[in-house]
DNA sequence: CGCTTGACTAACC
DNA sequence: CGGTTAGCCAAGC
């Protein structure tokens, strides 16, 4: 099924991200077949197989920023992650996606 | 089958 | 730049 296909596409574009590197869920959709499917993409990286070695912590909004509220501890989870890679923040925990972006 | 919800995005004001 | 509206996708009830 075209579904299990762009499931497989996201996987394997997630896994693909290099370290040091950032992708937007649009842009992750996009490259899994669904240009469209910003939601999509959150809606798998929530329901993300806990045993995975996915780099989820590489996928920020279209700001550039982590999706989750500042403070709580999957954000600075994510910022810790980042920045053990390499990646810079801004004043305001945003990310240069012209810099970092994997696209 | 239809409405609501959610780790989204772009356009508009 | 912040708040609102609309669009899209898939899952849950």
């Amino acid at each position: 099924m075209a579904s299990e296909e762009a499931l497989q596409r996201f996987y394997t574009v997630l896994a693909a991200v290099p370290a040091g590197k950032v992708i937007t869920y649009g842009q992750l959709a996009a490259q899994a077949g669904n240009p469209k499917g910003g939601r999509w993409a959150g809606y798998l990286l929530r329901h993300l197989p806990a045993n995975s070695n996915l780099p989820w912590h590489r996928v920020v909004n279209a700001q550039g920023k982590v999706s989750f509220p500042e403070g709580s501890e999957a954000a600075l989870r994510q910022i810790a992650l980042l920045e053990d890679e390499g990646i810079e923040f801004s004043n305001s925990n945003r990310i240069n996606l012209k810099r970092f972006g994997a696209v």
